[in-house]
DNA sequence: GATGTATTTAACCTGTGGGTTAAGTACGGT
DNA sequence: ACCGTACTTAACCCACAGGTTAAATACATC
């Protein structure tokens, strides 16, 4: 999972209608036109959404006759919910707390540098984050 | 947490950049100056996504001096780390399997509609994702 | 082979996102 | 009072995202 992977996958769930397309998918494969039809959009628009998430793998796409029916590849979403669980402890209202304290803590020390040598800072808790 | 927040959540996390400086962020509160270190972009550049940042509510800003310290906030990546989860059952294997099966039973039944007349698709596995 | 349906492609418009440089503001130290 | 440091604002540029309409493609049916 390179890091233009995951960026392409959030730019792709930025948009609420492509967000609303695959909770769509959820109940199952669905042709061009039946996504479309909640949506105030020409069907060119709905197209190039469906390219995007095609891209991105959200979706994959079959090919009977005229249709191009659509279903849901949540792999991505997966990566999405492991880099946000990274963060996990930082939302957690007991680390909350924590992070007060240790913020308190680190006030005593010297603090973003002054001039041109400022110390590089350690990690006060746990690994770094994947980006 | 409305669908618009979740976007701007989205289309803020979509940056490489501006996710480099959530997981620097993660070992503590920093300047902007420290933050931009690492990269090879102007400051201004930096002040931008850190704006971003903040409006989206991912990081919060003090004033000491003339120090702007951000610290992490990472409520909005809670939001996404349960939207993602409502589609945890879609990338695990077994559902994988399941999901074919269920799509050839489908298969029997009448697609897509031909003409004016499609019957609107029943969900077939639990209720319906938040968009 | 003509017609209708499903979908994509092409050409275009507009807004905005991410970057730049240059100037402005705010503060501390001497 | 002046200088250096930290940061933001302003003005600008360019690429691209998201939408449009109109035309093209692919297939099924009559």
């Amino acid at each position: 999972m390179t890091s233009d992977q995951l960026s392409s996958t959030f730019a792709a769930l930025a948009d609420p209608t492509r967000r609303a397309i695959l909770a769509r998918l959820t109940s199952g494969e669905a042709s061009v036109t039946q996504l479309a039809e909640p949506f105030e959009m020409s069907m060119p628009a709905i197209s190039k959404h469906l390219k995007v998430l095609e891209r991105t793998g959200l979706i994959a796409r079959g090919h009977e006759a005229q249709w191009r029916p659509c279903r849901l590849k949540a792999g991505p979403l997966k990566d999405v919910a492991d880099w946000a669980a990274q963060y996990r402890r930082f939302w957690a209202e007991s680390f909350e707390r924590l992070d007060d304290y240790l913020r308190d803590v680190q006030k005593k020390g010297k603090k973003y540098g002054h001039g041109k040598h400022h110390g590089k800072q350690r990690a006060r808790i746990g690994a770094h984050p994947r980006v």
